[in-house]
RNA sequence: GCCCGGGUGGCGGAAUGGCAGACGCUGAGGACUUAAAAUCCUCCGGGGAUUUUUCCUCAUGUGGGUUCGACUCCCACCCCGGGCACCA
């Protein structure tokens, strides 16, 4: 009679899965495959059990898919790159490497100590040349496909620091994170980007093929970020300035173009000052537009400001009519949409409605409903904005068609007079991977005073960071201040040149980091197309909502380039993302500023790791989030002391046992009642696992067996032990994904020398499991009244007989007369009284 | 404002058209014990009738609807959480 012993068990048996490498697998196209992967971890802080059960998750599936018969690739790494590291190296003095590589050893003992089943031979660290040298390999690709170019872009500025900052760096609406009392400056340098629009089409369409395997809020939040619109760019002539371009616009509503009363600006238009010179108006605007220029920095109360705008003094062409309108500039029209400019159409859309009322410019209907009353445009109260049920009108020869006839001849009309055609714009932007940092992959170009910008050649890969860099936090990038870095010679010439001293976005690590797990030290590749093309796509990716946009996006991108390149034939890197629930405590999720963490190391010296696995499964459905609660684990901390016990006291003297087939016939009512709830719950288990991923309600099935075999003790008498052994062999391999210590133990107590990871999946006994009675209910008019129990399968005459039997049932049923019976074969009986 | 997700006992949750509250936590009572821990057993949504056994009734955010039957499907509304947000 021992102590359940979690420690001593988990110790032993993540021993052994080490030393016979039972979670180490190789492509092999004999076998099929699966690769499940959890989102690699950025390794800072403490782990706690937030991150927990996100493996947990991913290692039950692992778990079960390896006794399913699949050879599973699980592996894991770290997202290693980052500016916290760079931040913590410089308050405690000490090198980003040194900071990261402790984290990386504290969350590896942690992900070790919870036994979960990676091949640990493929970790691999992002911010290792070995990896990051393939970053710039990439890069330079890009490069070469035109995907990789430079250009001025805006970043956040803090004057104090005289450094950029990153998003996440600029707090309360503008300030500087390090000097709350100064405002954020928004500058212009040179930066390089990726061209992810480029892919914007593809990106979009090929979201169809994840329709099913991905969560349709993604899929949506994608869609929306991409933002495909279909409309036409039109040139409005400026009519009263010489030698200034045509205006062009941006709509999708080229069909109302006859009602256009004006044509508006983004404020940050170029065309605005050459417009002001020289106007009459120019006084009065200036102060107005410089206050638009500056506001427009806070972008959050963006939405909620009110319209304002001013008339330029000058006057556009409408190309269609040949209408002179006014030049205004508004603060709602965005320069980063579109042109930056777009035609006012009041009666048709409700924002122009809202800004030409307070302004007084005209309001004209060239839409109007085919049913109902006609519009008055002094009388409308909203734009009458509907595509369908409507008809041109005041629309010269376009007059009569239907807005869908006039979109498409419109537009073909102004393609033919060359002041406009139909065109498809994205809301999704080239990705800007420029970062002024050091902890970072090098963007491996030399700037060279006689060949200009010159990509670093392959053979000189990986361009190393400096291993002692001058981090101060102020100032320009720590790369440029780094001389033994900045100069270097030009690949071309030989020449005196200088080094990019930008490093890259992190998220350039994580687009493409599951391809390496395939072929982690290669050498001569980031990977090798042939192990790719066995792994790949990815069946279960497994991770946070947070990265339903940026991430996720940007690894679909790497991989149609990668695509595109000859790398690998798929399009889409995973099948199907799981998007898993956060931990909180407190109604907020986990985090050390918050100071609720649940420390998973704290977790395995208390209960051990299996409890505390158990419990993450148990505490709610996945992909919901999960109060954490203390007192609660103590009920899976109980229940895994329960099962032990059990086994305990009956494994040893079932260890010589041999099962063989069961004889459902030649059973005791005792060992048939047991069989049968052992094969039903082993049934719903297999559902809960395979196809629902219910791993609650598959434990709480898993505790009423338990119950049910605790109810029938002493189970020594009168169940034979080949039916003994049975019960517990399936109780603990139904265990086994989630609690992989413990069943281990329980299976070696049963005598088995092998370890449990030879053992396939059991399929339950259809024959065992079949109920031979049950009770059926009983309503009258659908309200229940009584139940019945009969054999299984009985026909509903014999039913209904025995419910007008039953006393309490014929009470409701009192003489009246059945008009109707519904029967549902051992599910229920219905009958409806007049 | 638009788009998602959600609302079930004291708590986490179960049931996806067929016995609402499985399983667990908490709480109450009991057994064992010199005692405690551990363990085991019983009870645990509200109201009412009956009194020792059961029965009735209300109840899954609110109000309607479909259906023999609705936590589950449909419509409207309220509340909570999340995402997007002047996208032309």
């Amino acid at each position: 009679m021992a102590d359940y012993n979690p420690q001593e068990i988990e110790a032993k048996w993540q021993k052994r899965w080490a030393e016979a490498r039972v979670f180490e697998s190789e492509a092999d196209p004999s076998k099929p495959k699966y690769y499940v992967l959890e989102m690699l971890p950025y390794p800072s802080g403490t782990m706690h059990m937030g991150h927990m059960r996100n493996y947990t998750i991913g290692d039950v599936v692992a778990r079960v898919k390896r006794m399913r018969g699949f050879n599973v690739l699980h592996p894991m790494g770290w997202d290693a790159f980052g500016l916290p590291a760079e931040n913590a190296a410089i308050k405690n003095n000490t090198h980003p490497r040194t900071w990261t590589n402790n984290n990386i050893a504290e969350f590896q003992r942690v992900l070790r100590r919870f036994g979960f089943s990676f091949d640990w031979r493929r970790e691999i660290s992002t911010c290792e040349p070995e990896y990051y040298r393939w970053n710039q390999w990439f890069f330079l690709r890009m490069l070469e496909r035109g995907l990789a170019y430079r250009k001025k872009s805006r970043v956040n500025w803090c004057p104090k620091c005289c450094t950029v900052l990153a998003n996440e760096q600029v707090v309360n609406g503008g300030y500087c994170w390090r000097h709350e009392d100064t405002l954020v400056e928004s500058r212009e340098i040179e930066q390089w980007f990726l061209k992810t629009t480029a892919y914007a089409e593809r990106l979009l369409d090929d979201l169809n093929q994840l329709e099913g395997g991905w969560p349709e809020r993604v899929i949506l939040m994608q869609r929306n970020w991409i933002g495909r619109s279909q409309g036409a760019k039109v040139k409005f002539e400026v009519a009263d300035v010489a030698g200034v371009e045509a205006i062009e616009v941006f709509t999708t509503r080229i069909d109302t173009i006859y009602g256009a009363t004006a044509v508006i600006l983004a404020p940050s238009h170029p065309f605005v000052s050459k417009l002001l010179e020289g106007s009459p108006l120019r006084a009065a605007a200036e102060p107005k537009l410089a206050k638009m220029r500056q506001s427009s920095v806070k972008t959050e109360d963006l939405a909620t400001m009110e319209k304002e705008g001013f008339f330029t003094g000058r006057h556009a062409v409408n190309p269609f009519s040949g209408e002179k309108i006014p030049i205004w500039v508004g603060n709602f029209v965005l320069m980063e949409y579109g042109t930056g400019a777009i035609m006012a159409v009041p009666a048709h859309d409700e924002r122009d409605l809202e800004f030409c009322r307070k302004y007084g410019l005209p309001i004209r209907v060239v839409i109007q409903p085919l049913e109902g009353e006609l519009l008055v445009a002094e009388k409308m109260t909203a734009a009458f904005d509907a595509h369908e049920k409507g008809k041109l009108v005041n629309s010269g020869p376009f007059n009569g068609l239907s807005p869908a006839e006039a979109i498409a001849k419109m537009a073909a009309f102004a393609e033919q007079k060359g002041f406009g055609r139909a065109e498809t714009i994205f809301r999704l932007k080239d990705w800007g991977i420029s970062r002024q940092r050091y902890w970072g992959t090098p963007i491996p170009v030399v700037y060279c005073p006689n060949d200009g910008m010159v990509p670093v050649p392959d053979k000189d890969l990986p361009v190393l960071l400096p291993p002692n860099p001058n981090l101060t936090g102020m100032g320009d990038s720590p790369l440029a201040t780094t001389p033994e870095f900045v100069n270097t010679t030009c690949p071309k010439c030989g020449g005196p040149a200088r080094r990019e001293t930008d490093t890259m976005d992190t998220f350039v690590d994580s687009s493409w980091y599951f391809y390496r797990y395939t072929d982690p030290h290669n050498d001569k590749a980031p990977f090798d197309s042939a192990k790719a093309a066995y792994w790949f796509p990815i069946d279960q990716y497994i991770g946070g909502i947070t990265h339903a946009i940026l991430h996720l996006l940007y690894s679909r991108f790497w991989c149609k380039v990668m695509r595109d390149m000859g790398l690998i034939s798929h399009s889409e890197p995973a099948a199907r993302l799981f998007t898993q629930g956060m931990v909180q405590k407190g109604g907020v999720a986990m985090s050390k500023s918050r100071g609720n963490v649940v420390g998973a190391e704290d977790m395995a010296q208390k209960y051990g790791a299996d409890t505390g696995r158990l419990y993450t499964l148990f505490a709610a459905p996945p992909e919901k989030d999960l109060e954490w609660s203390e007192e609660s684990i103590e009920g899976s901390w109980r229940f895994l002391n329960r099962v032990y016990r059990l086994l305990d006291r009956h494994a040893a003297a079932l260890r010589g046992v041999n099962c063989g087939r069961i004889d459902a016939a030649a059973t005791t009512a005792k060992e048939k009642t047991l069989l049968r709830k052992v094969h039903q719950t082993l049934r719903r288990v297999t559902q809960d696992f395979e196809t629902r991923w219910h791993f609650n309600s598959a434990i709480a099935l898993i505790m009423e067996l338990t119950n049910e075999i605790y109810a029938h003790e002493p189970l020594d008498e009168g169940v034979r032990p080949e039916i003994r052994k049975e019960l517990l062999e399936l109780l603990t391999l139904m265990l086994a994904p989630m609690t992989p210590h413990l069943a281990e133990e329980l299976w070696e107590m049963l005598g088995h020398s092998d370890g449990q990871w030879i053992v396939p999946w059991p399929s339950f006994d259809a024959e065992l499991a079949r109920e031979d009675e049950v009770e059926v209910p009983v309503q009258v008019n659908g309200r229940l009244r009584g139940k019945v129990k009969v054999a299984a399968g009985t026909a509903e005459e014999v039913v209904v007989k025995l419910a007008q039997a039953d006393s309490a049932i014929a009470h409701h049923l009192n003489g009246k007369r059945i008009v109707k019976r519904i029967f549902v074969p051992d599910k229920l009986l219905n009958l409806v009284v007049a």
